[in-house]
DNA sequence: GTGCAAGTTTGCACTCAATGCAAACAAGAA
DNA sequence: TTCTTGTTTGCATTGAGTGCAAACTTGCAC
């Protein structure tokens, strides 16, 4: 991958923080009804037709983090050696990933989730990672493994996966102190275990 | 429960299916953005203010057909014996539900999902039914059980029950003949099957 | 630098979603 | 009938979202 970097994509980068960051501020102070695109415009330093050439509302904005987040999951379970188990290969991306900061932005938006329209554009960034993950597992699998066997599983991964993230918020809040986050990580992996064992028990 | 049942609730009830089925009637032939609201109202035979009454979109009116599956699910699961393992009562309930009529419209409304709006709203109703699943999960599995045990096990079966469908429908497409339907409780049945026992293999 | 091509932002105009409110209306109970 | 309560409707208002064309910025070649 190259990484071509003119003042053209740095720009776009920022607009798109800005905006982004905007959002989210506003959501800090604020319920999703109580601002307008205006003033997350305004406030990101740009205007309203260009707050729309990046994201197609608010919740959208919102959404890019977990995105993000997501996305290094994937970009590092990619990174994993194919000759791996799969699901070890998850227990390890996810143990790696997300900075203390992001891990926290995850925390602060996953809070917001309360409200049901921004609830629906996380679990579609949720949908989105599931079909991505499904790809890296096909690729990984023996050819020809049973696409209900991949499916059922990247969806419990993911579906697992979230509680893991769902429980910890419960018990933490928006707390990413050190010892927080360990948690966060050992909620994962056990987890993820649980789908590989089986619920038997 | 209680069924009162007066004209007023038929009213409301026949409002309620007659603009959620307008709204689906549109979409057999025309793309969300080809038509509005007052379209569907009309169509609906009712005024454009109370199609709001009743939904909050388009999008939400789609959604309550798949609601509705999913709590006649938990309804089949809740009527489960409470002794049986909950995993297997999952199966089972899986195995019972659903007329043809309804599958056929669960079908139906699933090939809409590749229109990214209408595919948050059904996504609201999986992660609504997650919930509702885990607070029945709650109830039967043995008081102070792991609430990351539950949240796990609860998000892996929905998210493998998902992906069963999933798969069901791009094999067969809308197709709704006996066939077909008994694929379809085969899938799900395995996916439960596989979170019973595990991707150790 | 100058000038040109391509990409990006902005303002404007327009349609339509979504909600509050109060008047009209329908249903059930006395 | 009459009264009460729940439901529908029209009207008015705000603001989301998009198409378009003009202004502006960047990258590139000379």
């Amino acid at each position: 991958m190259s990484t071509p970097v003119g003042r053209r994509e740095l720009n776009k980068a920022a607009n798109r923080e800005a905006i982004a960051g905007a959002a989210l501020a506003f959501l800090r102070n604020r319920a999703l009804n109580e601002f307008t695109v205006d003033d997350v415009a305004a406030e990101a330093g740009v205007s309203r037709r260009t707050f729309f050439n990046y994201f197609s509302s608010v919740e959208a904005a919102v959404a890019s983090f977990t995105q993000d987040y997501l996305d290094s999951v994937i970009t590092a379970l990619e990174a994993r050696p194919v000759d791996e188990p799969i699901l070890e290969s998850a227990q390890l991306a996810l143990a790696d990933v997300g900075s203390p900061h992001d891990l926290a932005v995850l925390a602060e938006t996953f809070a917001l989730t309360q409200d049901p329209a921004l609830g629906r554009f996380q679990l579609q960034a949720w949908d989105e990672c599931t079909v991505k993950i499904a790809d890296v597992a096909r690729r990984r699998l023996p050819q020809g493994t049973d696409e209900l066997y991949i499916n059922a599983m990247v969806g419990a991964v993911v579906g697992a996966g979230r509680a893991a993230i769902v429980v910890w918020h419960e018990r933490n809040g928006t707390d990413t102190s050190p010892t927080s986050l360990a948690q966060l990580r050992e909620l994962l992996a056990t987890a993820i275990a649980l789908i590989r064992n089986g619920f038997q028990s």
